[in-house]
DNA sequence: TTCATATGAATGAATG
DNA sequence: CATTCATTCATATGAA
C-alpha cells in the first residue's frame, strides 16, 4: 500500500528507536539531495510514460483512450517536464585545467590515489574539487586520448594510411536516435507527494484495464 | 515538474521533529520511510507503465528497439547476419537491482560461489543474466560503496557552508564527498534506489525512442 | 528550437 | 579484494 500514513517504520535499517528526538537521522545535503533527485526523476519518468501512453493509445483511438481524460488534467503533469537542474556537473576552471593537464602531460600515467588526494588539494586552491572529480578527469582523460589514437590509425604508430572501413564508426558511434534528453531531476524542496501518488495510482489502474483489453499477454519482444 | 508546491517541503506528516528546526536536516525514521515508500511506489508505478508500453508497442511497430524491457537478451541474434546492434555489457533490470541491493545490505559480504549460483537462477526470473554478472556486481558495488565512504563527510552541521548553494555560474560546487570526517548520527547507509533511478532512465529513453520511431538513421554521416 | 559535440559521471567487466 | 579500463549516459554549450 502507498501512502498508509504512519505505520511505524524505522525497520529500515534497525535502528528501532521510537520517536526519540535524541536518535532521529540526520541528514546531510547531499544525502537530501539524493533523495529529492531520485523522487525527481521518478516522478518525471512516470509523467513521460504516461505522456507517451497517452500519445500512443490516442492515435490507435480504439481503446477508449480518453478514458483518462482526467489524466490530461492531472496536476502532476500540468506543467511540462522542466529543468530546475540543480548544478550537478563539476566544471573544471581554467587553473584546475591547466594543472590538470600538465599533471597529465607528466607522463604519470598512474594516478594512484595518495596521488589524486594530493592533486585535489591543491586544485581546491582554484576552485570547487573534489577527489572523485580528479579520478575521473584522469580516467576520462586517458580513454579519450586513447581513443583519439586508435580513431586516426588503427594500426599503432607505424602506418596511418589504413583502410580499415570497419573502424571508422568509433567516431561517431551516433545511432539515428540514441541521444535523448529528458531527464532533469533536481527539485528544491521535498514537496508532497502523496496526492500525486494516488493520482498515479488510480491512473495506472485505469490504464492497465485499458491496455488490457486488446492486449492480454506482456510477451515483449519477440525476436 | 514534480512538485509544484514549492512552498514548505518535508511536510510529510510532521509529527516528532516539526519543521522548526529544519536548518539542518533532520529525518525522523518516519519520515524517512515515508520517502522509502514513496520511491518504491514510483518505482512499481514505472515498472508497470513501461511492462504496458512494451505490451502497446509491441503490437503496432516494430523497429528495432525492443530492448525496453532492461534486456534485450538475445544471445542468437547471430542467425540474423547483422550486428543488431548487440551489446555486449550487461545491464541490470531494475527488479534484478532490487534483489542484489537487498542481499548486499543484508550484510553478508562476498557471497560465496554457491551463493552466487542460487541468486543468479534468482535473477534469471527477471531477465537474462549470468553468474559472471553477478559476482562483478558485488565487487563493484562493494569498492565503490567503500570508496564513497572515503569521500563522505559531514561532521560540522554547526555552522558553516550552507549559503552557496546558487553559485553555480562558474566553477561549481559538486556534491559530492568534499568534505570528509564521520557521520555524525550514522546514516551512511541511507539511500540505494540510485542505480534503480538509471536503469528507469534508460528504459524510459528506449521506450520514447521506440515510439516515435520513424525516422530511419540519419546519422550524420559525414566524416 | 534542434542538433552536435565535449566532457563529467556511472558502472559492468577485466586485471593484479 | 584493489585498481583500472572501456563503454555509455547525461548535461552543458555552441552552431545551424
Amino acid at each position: 500500500e502507498v501512502g498508509e500514513g504512519r505505520g511505524r517504520g524505522a525497520g529500515v535499517e534497525g535502528e528501532g528507536v521510537g520517536e526519540g528526538l535524541l536518535y532521529v537521522k540526520v541528514m546531510t545535503d547531499e544525502q537530501l539531495e539524493v533523495l529529492r533527485r531520485q523522487i525527481a526523476v521518478y516522478a518525471t519518468i512516470c509523467e513521460q510514460l504516461v505522456e507517451m501512453h497517452k500519445a500512443i493509445t490516442a492515435h490507435h483511438d480504439s481503446l477508449a483512450g480518453m478514458r483518462l481524460g482526467g489524466l490530461y488534467g492531472d496536476p502532476l503533469m500540468a506543467s511540462g517536464g522542466h529543468k530546475i537542474t540543480a548544478r550537478q556537473r563539476w566544471t573544471p576552471t581554467t587553473m584546475q585545467l591547466q594543472i590538470l593537464e600538465s599533471m597529465f602531460n607528466q607522463g604519470n600515467g598512474t594516478p594512484s590515489k595518495q596521488k589524486i588526494k594530493e592533486i585535489t588539494i591543491e586544485l581546491s586552491q582554484h576552485g570547487q574539487i573534489s577527489e572523485s572529480n580528479v579520478y575521473n578527469w584522469f580516467q576520462n582523460r586517458r580513454a579519450r586520448s586513447k581513443r583519439k589514437q586508435m580513431a586516426s590509425f588503427p594500426s599503432n604508430t607505424e602506418s596511418e594510411v589504413e583502410a580499415d572501413e570497419e573502424c571508422m564508426n568509433e567516431k561517431k558511434p551516433k545511432p539515428d536516435g540514441s541521444h535523448h534528453e529528458g531527464m532533469p531531476a533536481g527539485v528544491n524542496n521535498l514537496p508532497m507527494y502523496d496526492a500525486q501518488l494516488h493520482s498515479f495510482e488510480r491512473e495506472l489502474s485505469q490504464a492497465q484495464g485499458i491496455h488490457r483489453s486488446s492486449e492480454s499477454s506482456k510477451s515483449s519482444s519477440g525476436s
